[in-house]
RNA sequence: GCGCCCAUAGCUCAGCCGGAUAGAGCAUCUGCCUUCUAAGCAGAGGGUCCCAGGUUCGAGUCCUGGUGGGCGUGCCA
């Protein structure tokens, strides 16, 4: 509708003798409902550059603007210059019957948008993930969704940082433990990694090994460690549907020699140097504060040399796109990566980087305490335990990924109308419930009819909420913001309980019935779809 | 000190390229179930959009300078 109107406008305007770029003209939903369905602001824009009055251009366009009864209704100036256009109600009803024709696939967009990589979670395979990374897991996997319905081929990614010192500490940790599960006392020096999960690798290693590990290299405990925490990780990250296609190890970059390739290049372009034992990156030549280290005095890499060599991989795998997530409290860590990979001589103009900020949870009004140091911490599997998936799932997208998040844990689980998931899901519940009742009715519904029989206003302004989706989905996808997606889904379980209240669906007019169970159908469509971008159930019965 | 993010109703937060009378949920108060799920609907009260300048037809939105808070600023990731 909004190209058709951009087109109409541009060949109103031209009529009438102004040449203006079609881009230009700006059609938006009004705040008020009897300023009309979409408004532009065109005649406004252009007073300067044709010197008259706002209304004067409007009036102009309004006289050339050739109008289409099926679709608009009515064509109306008002306040300063403002261009406001009704839909016409048939048009509106074709299109929201559309729906049910295109069912699963509504709000989809054909797969022409090219190949994406969407690198997130990524967090070290040191220890469970904690509730705060659910944040994380939750904004990336929704996105990739809203991606896919977006066209894009999406590959998800987990860069598995299994190299780097964090690795020996594990590994270390996990010595100590499986000692102490042998009855020796624990070194406190070597536990590094205070969390009760070390202490239950350990006693896994006794029950597979008994004493025979007690002289293994630290490469055996290392292993153990990974694997446990691959396990752990990945189990987690399945409760919430999350798949990711691609784990990359970190350990891969330096068995396949590309460490050592990227230094040397940096070494060739003179873009490193040696100092006080340790190789440093210019990275003031690229606009940063100070020099960064690369290499540690002790030979060991510090993560920005193997982060420069897997983001050289990721674009040599030739991606349209490519998306990095984290979180603010790695926020220092990308600009150096990214100016490194540029400064070899890769693209890196198709990278963007989503921060998002960090998160707090509050229960009973309390907040709640986390502390690595004392191993009191709060793991994503307990807050699932503790509040569902779909409430987790849902929680950590409602927000702006820029904005802190307070999870509210009370909240989560409060099965009441306080909480906006079960909103939601009780809309999609409540449909599928009438939808049982008719059909005990004797009522059996195909994809025929039409909705030109609804006239109430509350089923007029459901059918336009409904035909918002698409583009809501659009333009969240075009600026990463997925918050928009649940908000418009309460907005249409909003329209849908109002239509509800105000018009009884199956009554003795078998016809109207028909028709409104049809227009329930839609509703349920657009939940569904809506549901499954962001990976909450939808349920028959609440 | 410097960098990034944030500041909108009592609380948690929306507000897409700058647009018309700044919104939602919760909380508070008032109505609505013999009829398809009241986990719902309707209504009321509640605002210095942190402060001060600037840009223009128009600023919660953009710019500058402050104030307050979060996260960074490691040879941790």
């Amino acid at each position: 509708m909004k190209e058709y109107l951009r087109e109409r406008i541009h060949a109103a305007l031209t009529a009438a003798g102004v040449s203006v770029e079609p881009a230009s003209i700006q059609l938006e939903a009004p705040n008020q409902p009897e300023h009309g369905d979409l408004a532009t602001n065109v005649a406004m824009t252009l007073a300067k550059q044709e010197k008259k009055n706002p209304r004067q251009i409007a009036t102009e366009l309004v006289e050339h603007f050739q109008r289409d009864d099926e679709k608009i209704a009515a064509v109306e100036i008002a306040g300063p210059g403002f261009i406001n256009f009704r839909f016409a109600d048939g048009y509106v009803k074709d299109e929201a019957f559309r729906i049910l024709k295109e069912a699963g696939n509504y709000g989809k967009t054909a797969d022409s948008s090219g190949r994406v990589n969407v690198e997130w979670v990524s967090a070290n395979p040191t220890g469970p993930l904690h509730a705060g990374h659910g944040r994380q897991v939750c904004i990336g996997a929704t996105l990739c969704n809203l991606l896919e319905w977006t066209g894009w081929d999406v590959t998800r990614e987990y860069y598995f940082n299994n190299a780097g010192n964090q690795m020996n500490n594990l590994a270390e940790t996990v010595r100590e433990r499986y000692l102490e599960a042998l009855g020796d006392a624990p070194d406190e020096e070597k536990v590094h990694y205070v969390g009760d999960y070390v202490k239950e690798i350990g006693r896994g290693i006794v029950e597979e090994h008994g004493e025979a590990k007690r002289d293994a290299a630290l490469d055996f405990f290392r292993g153990e460690g990974e694997k446990w925490c691959f396990a752990h990780i990945t189990r987690t990250l399945d409760k919430l549907g999350v798949k990711h296609d691609v784990f990359f190890n970190e350990d891969a970059l330096y068995k396949e020699g590309k460490i050592d390739a990227v230094l040397q290049q940096f070494k060739e372009k003179d873009l490193s140097y040696e100092q006080e034992g340790a190789t440093w990156l210019r990275t003031t030549a690229f606009g940063t504060d100070k020099d960064r280290v690369i290499v540690k005095s002790t030979g060991e890499p510090t993560y920005r040399l193997p982060d420069i060599a897997y983001h050289i991989e990721k674009v040599q795998r030739g991606y349209d796109k490519i998306i990095d997530i984290f979180g603010a409290d790695h926020m220092a860590a990308y600009p150096d990566v990214i100016a490194g990979v540029k400064a070899l001589g890769h693209e890196t103009g198709h990278i963007d980087v989503i921060i998002h900020q960090m998160v707090s949870f509050v229960n009973e009004g309390e907040s709640v305490k986390m502390s690595k140091r004392s191993g009191n911490v709060y793991y994503l599997n307990d807050l699932i335990d503790d509040v569902g998936v779909d409430a987790v799932r849902y929680f950590f997208i409602m927000r702006g990924v820029n904005t802190h998040l307070e999870f509210d844990i009370k909240l989560a689980q409060e099965q009441s109308e306080k909480n906006p998931v079960y909103y939601l899901q009780y809309a999609h519940a409540r449909i599928a419930s009438i939808l049982r009742f008719a059909a005990d009715e004797g009522f059996s519904l195909t994809d025929e009819g039409s909705f030109s029989n609804l006239d109430h206003q509350s089923e007029i302004e459901l059918m336009k909420k409904l035909l918002d989706f698409p583009g809501v989905l659009e333009m969240s996808a075009r600026n990463y913001e997925i918050h928009h997606i649940g908000n418009y889904l309460n907005e249409v379980a909003t329209a849908f309980h109002k239509f509800y209240h105000d018009c009884r669906v199956v009554t003795e007019d078998k016809e109207l019935s028909r028709s409104r169970l049809q227009l329930c159908r839609a509703v349920q469509q657009v939940l569904r779809n809506g549901f499954a971008v962001l990976g909450i159930s939808a349920p028959e019965k609440m």
